[in-house]
RNA sequence: GGAGCGGUAGUUCAGUUGGUUAGAACGCCUGCCUGUCACGUAGGAGGUCGCGGGUUCGACCCCCGUCCGCUCCGCCA
């Protein structure tokens, strides 16, 4: 039915005959003579249909936007002074010498070009035709060639990709659960894994020694711009390993995908940062290094805080409007804090600048810190730890990108030295999994003081979006009672007895590491949202506009689950 | 659960202090046009102003509620 992909006609093959098929990306009629811009997956080719042959001609004009053809014609260079280079295939055309119609279009509910912004919601509810756009189809083109290195490079390393169960157990720690209602249990659940993470520790258990897996996770949480219900995550994990091993075999993953996919070369040895340093420097246990700005550590000159710190903004004290300083208030208000000092440094040959709330010596000081000079702005901070650094730290993201700081390239970082416990008000809860292991390898000193515990944990970060991370496992009983009776979960050997079995029976040393797909790849294109990089996403309520999930049921199908809904 | 922004022809948007017939561009339909490439050109059709209520002589516009979409906070081991 073909011989050639549109886009994939070229020069080489002039005075060929040769068979197409596509879609009608655009009809120009000129009256004697039409051309026809015909587009498949590979790109668009231009079809020229001359008046000589009346029947194909009279055919041609009644031919609208998004039919489907099959072309047969002639590949001809095109005249003098009529190439086209905006387009790949601009120097060629093919002359038609018979044309069928396999389908006809309608007229669409939008336009199939890259010319005018659709609505979201519409592109969703039309998902097949936005993903005619070459902005959507390239994507997951794209999407396919990473898929498809990270399978060559974990089998060039011996991993054994295994699928592991969809339908699995609920575990109530974690993210909220899906279920799924067992018709010959009544009333037992499944639930849909928010990871593989029991299974690939069993895996190593079973002595599959190297596994990996593109695995679909779900999450029945809140979404956002990168978090949907379900998602693509490339879990990895190995036996007789350490940290480095693991970091290393992630960062050439990286290395390798960027060099052969988008011809960018990362650094030899990606930078580690511990998880104070981040949050002492950037605010965030995820720093966007591309932006040059570092908040500064004052907490030794204010009294009544928890961490005081400032975040200097150079040349800011001219170009920032009193509108756009409400503006920056405004937003950090959002995590919390409730003022947002601001000094500006109109010209420090006048004197160090005078503050409302700040003593002289106090913004001497930090003047000093800062190294501020005529021109700059500083924004000053202090409340409780997790406030100034969610508020200063989000601010140093938006700053850098209000006023053209962030640099271009990638900037990837391992996140290191995880604390392995953090304190709410309702007791001790885990910074990663509870299967993480410590540093430590005495159980009763994790007891005896759990803020104090490292975890040997590492998160990968690039440019200010986590992509994922991992941790060498936990791999004996006792500690992993430790770890369980720090947390308080009473019913861990109800909800996790199958992986503490597996302990008593000759459990290998092991960890492993787990990275967000869909991320990666939104990084990797550019793209703004998660969704552009998944073909069929869901909106912000979870719901999808194309298929109308979620659905209301029978009642008859309620009936044979046994469930009953609540009014 | 909360905050912000948005919803007007098929699409993207404009719409004056609340006032007669709600506009533009693209798309669509009918002509004309041998070289265009986001073709050009002449004409035409196309609107429950998201939905419900209220205020008013009168509402796209003001108020209340509600639904949908997006961004964010909470949440996301």
């Amino acid at each position: 039915m073909r011989t050639h992909y549109c886009g994939l006609v070229d020069k080489k093959i002039i005075n060929h005959e040769i068979k197409l098929c596509g879609w009608v990306n655009r009809i120009r009629n000129h009256g004697k003579v039409i051309f026809i811009n015909l587009r498949d997956r590979e790109g668009i080719v231009q079809v020229v249909i001359e008046d000589d042959n009346q029947e194909l001609f009279n055919n041609a004009a009644k031919i609208h936007n998004e039919y489907v053809l099959s072309v047969h014609g002639k590949v001809r260079a095109r005249p003098e002074g009529l190439v086209n280079y905006d387009m790949p295939t601009g120097e060629i055309e093919v002359v038609a010498s018979s044309l069928e119609i396999l389908a006809r279009s309608e007229a669409l509910p939008f336009n199939i070009d890259n010319y005018q912004e659709v609505s979201e919601e519409l592109r969703l509810k039309y998902r097949y035709l936005d993903m005619r756009r070459s902005e959507i189809g390239d994507k997951l083109i794209f999407r396919a060639k990473v898929i498809k290195k990270i399978r060559e490079y974990f089998d060039a390393l011996n991993f054994i990709e295994v699928e592991t169960p969809i339908l699995t157990k609920t575990t109530p720690e974690g993210a909220r659960d899906f279920l799924v209602p067992s018709r010959s249990a009544a009333g037992q659940f499944y639930a849909l894994p928010q990871s593989p993470q029991i299974f690939k520790q069993l895996l190593m258990a079973g002595g599959l020694d190297r596994y990996y897996q593109i695995a679909r996770c779900f999450r029945d949480e809140d979404l956002r711009a990168d978090r949907q219900l379900e998602f693509t995550q490339l879990d990895v994990e190995l036996s007789f390993t350490d940290e480095e091993q693991i970091m290393q075999i992630h960062e050439e993953l990286m290395r390798q995908l960027f060099a052969q996919l988008l011809n960018v070369a990362l650094p030899k040895q990606f930078p580690k940062l511990t998880f104070k340093q981040a949050l002492e420097k950037y605010g965030v246990d995820k720093p966007d290094l591309r932006i040059p700005l570092e908040l500064v550590d004052i907490t030794d000159l204010v009294a009544n805080c928890d961490r005081a710190a400032v975040l200097k903004l150079p040349g800011g004290a001219t170009k920032l409007s009193r509108r756009q300083l409400d503006g920056y208030a405004e937003f950090v208000a959002v995590y919390g804090l409730k003022r947002l000092v601001h000094i500006k440094i109109t010209d420090l040959a006048q004197g160090i600048p005078t503050s409302k709330l700040l003593a002289p010596e106090v913004v001497a000081s930090i003047l000093e810190r800062t190294q501020a000079t005529t021109g700059d702005i500083i924004f000053f901070a202090a409340d409780n730890t997790k406030t100034v650094n969610e508020s200063l730290g989000a601010l140093r993201v938006k700053l850098g990108h209000d006023h053209g700081l962030v640099a271009h390239g990638w900037q990837p970082l391992w996140i290191v030295d995880w604390p392995m416990f953090e304190k709410t008000e309702s007791g001790w809860t885990f910074m990663h999994h509870p299967f993480t292991s410590p540093v430590n390898t005495d159980p009763e000193e994790v007891v005896a003081d759990p803020g104090k515990v490292t975890a040997r944990a590492y998160d990968l970060v690039l440019n200010g979006t986590e992509l994922g991370g991992g941790s060498i496992r936990i791999s004996n009983h006792a500690m992993q009672m430790a770890i369980f009776r720090v947390l308080e979960m009473s019913k861990a050997e109800e909800n996790f007895g199958h992986l503490i079995e597996a302990f008593k029976y000759g459990y290998p040393p092991e960890g492993g590491c787990a990275l967000g797909i869909d991320r990666l790849i939104m990084l990797m294109t550019g793209a703004k949202s998660i969704r552009d990089v998944i073909a069929f996403p869901k909106t912000q309520t979870g719901a999808c506009p194309l298929t109308q999930a979620p659905s209301g049921v029978t009642e008859e199908q309620l009936r044979e689950l046994r469930v009953y809904v609540r009014p």
